[in-house]
DNA sequence: GCGCCGATTGTAAACGATTACAGTGTGAAT
DNA sequence: ATTCACACTGTAATCGTTTACAATCGGCGC
């Protein structure tokens, strides 16, 4: 890395101090004439000035630090190009880092942010309402905003949508379509409060409704295999007619999984997603699902911190607007329901199947 | 922000000298009773060394700058997800930009990300043979690789897929099914070394086949409306028979339009396009396409600068392989090509409606 | 007993900026 | 002429580290 000229470097070329240097990089008053001077042996030398030798002196890094559990997810990199969107032109950047949905990573990524120094935070962590990692933020005081975590009892400041009410309009959507048996499939829940809050709410809807609880299954969030967890759920006696799905990336696999098992999407099996990704309208068929204005959730929450930031009191919590999309994959429920297979047909390991408790 | 320790509280504490700590910190040969006063001290205050101040003595960031178009396209999305793979354990941390595929902005972008004194740069530009910003980053000497970029006679490292041949690869793969009249739509060329590359190729292969040059269309990165576009491409007097997209979104977003203007895919037109996204397979009819390792792109691009940063001689360009993905969306040349509209003869819907076929 | 060595620790000067505070010079008011 | 306000600029301390260099100490060989 070549040598760069210093703020010392442009004072001695224009003959005058650092202070008057640093005066006019920063458009504080000084003489036209003065100012000409100087613009002219910055311009000579190429200065630029050196941001960490600011920020010592300053205490302020103008460093936001953005942790989220993967790009490979369309949600989340909408997010952060909303959050890019919404930094832009206030002088600040993004310090970026991912958790891979694992909280020792978690950990270990606020830990490299928090070494910079970064102003302020916005994050998705695993679970809003026990999080380590919050806890550690809030003890060094370093501002943040939560995104997709949702609202809960926590005060904890984050944009999201809620929810739980989407959950459950997903519930009352199929069950309005004649579906009495539901099923749902999530990654772990205990990695991520916004399967959760949507489980909760799909989960409260169908009770209220005179239904069983929908079977819940839990995958791993880079699932690889969803064919033999489907196969499974389906070999069961009385398997759902209707599969809600934590997020969009595992709806459009499962109903590739389905089609695989030779179940017809949505003739025999009705599936709806969440997120709401592009690639979700495209897909065949076209996937119902819970959209959420990611890109805005981003912007949104990267506004909140900067409000915060410039001292407009604390940052409030932002629910925005989700839209149920209608997509093709879910239908009525088949007017002859599929009678289960006799019991005796049934592989043993089927009835680890769990279903929910709420 | 609350107040952090520095190091001169935790010497205090521990009753020792501030070079003390600081060698304990940054593992020193220290008295082993010592160590463990200063580690005591370190965890009773909660010491976390400040990386601006380290930054600023060692004149070392620790930071590598990512520069991409845009975290909306899943390519970009994916290759970022693996330079921060391949960054991992190195103990430098990820300062992120968006250029949203605009000159200006990438300006502006590498602006700031030098003002932090990033120690490295992993990014694609607009053109890497005539790069005003790769001009400046040589310019003040800071090591980069960059990622997509074609590899020229330009002497940049980059770590890529052989643009040019894929592109041959697609045109001799269509040829060979028969289609005698191509197509091509792209980002704006002027703005997309590698869409150029791919044309290159593309058109090569069509002129040794002694076809006619293949119709280009330019089409803005954000494309709103292709349907206009491909209207007027397919008005023509002698329409191509398949269309050679210069990546998986247009790809995508063309055989949406094509359904809308009813032109079936493949039966009326073959699509290939250019990347590899996920959801490429997913779609229908799924999609043919050059499949670009993306992750693996990016994960060779960061431990390249890594390379680099830590010394050994100059990154090199990598050239990684690139694999033609068969995909539903092309087809042999219809045998009576479609002279004239066809789209008298057939609803449009019928051509979009498709049952899923397992 | 002396000098020297190695191990350990301390002192203080950077790194590149910002910013109180002090200094200078000008013109106007008296 | 003297004073004062004001506009402008300079001096120097400071932010939190790292690290060259110096200092201290106990022990060891002779």
């Amino acid at each position: 890395m070549g040598r760069r000229a210093t703020i010392r470097e442009v004072a001695e070329l224009a003959g005058v101090s650092v202070a008057t240097v640093s005066r006019v990089i920063n458009g504080a008053a000084v003489a036209p004439e003065t100012a000409a001077r100087v613009g002219e042996a910055v311009a000579v030398l190429g200065y630029r000035p050196n941001g960490v030798g600011r920020s010592l002196k300053t205490a302020s890094s103008r460093l936001i630090g953005v942790l989220i559990p993967s790009l490979a997810n369309p949600v989340f990199a909408e997010a952060v190009d909303g959050i890019a969107e919404g930094v832009d032109g206030s002088g600040y950047s993004l310090l970026f880092g991912a958790s891979d949905y694992r909280r020792d990573r978690e950990r270990a990524g606020i830990e490299a942010l928090l070494r910079y120094r970064v102003d302020g935070l916005v994050l998705t962590v695993a679970d809003a309402a026990a999080s380590e990692v919050l806890d550690l933020i809030e003890a060094v005081e370093v501002p943040y905003v939560l995104v997709y975590n949702p609202a809960g009892d926590h005060r904890r400041p984050t944009v999201t949508v809620d929810n739980r009410a989407a959950g459950r309009a997903v519930a009352e959507r199929l069950i309005g379509l004649g579906h009495r048996r539901l099923g749902m499939i999530a990654g772990r829940l205990a990695d991520s409060d916004r399967a959760r809050a949507r489980h909760a709410g799909f989960a409260a809807a169908a009770a209220e409704a005179g239904l069983p609880a929908p079977t819940l299954r839990e995958v791993p969030f880079t699932a690889p295999g969803l064919e033999p967890v489907l196969a499974e759920i389906f070999a069961a006696p009385a398997p759902p007619t209707a599969l809600f799905c934590s997020n969009d990336m595992l709806a459009i696999a499962a109903v590739a999984a389905l089609g695989a098992l030779g179940r017809a999407v949505p003739d025999d099996v009705s599936v709806v997603g969440f997120d709401g990704i592009a690639i979700g309208t495209l897909v065949h068929p076209s996937l119902a699902t819970v959209v959420q204005p990611s890109r805005e959730l981003g912007r949104t929450a990267a506004q909140q911190l900067l409000g915060r930031l410039s001292g407009e009191g604390a940052a409030a919590s932002v629910i925005l607007p989700h839209v149920l999309r209608h997509g093709k994959s879910v239908g009525p429920a088949a007017k002859h329901s599929p009678t289960a297979s006799p019991a005796s047909n049934l592989p043993a390991h089927s009835l680890v199947t769990r279903t929910s408790t709420p």
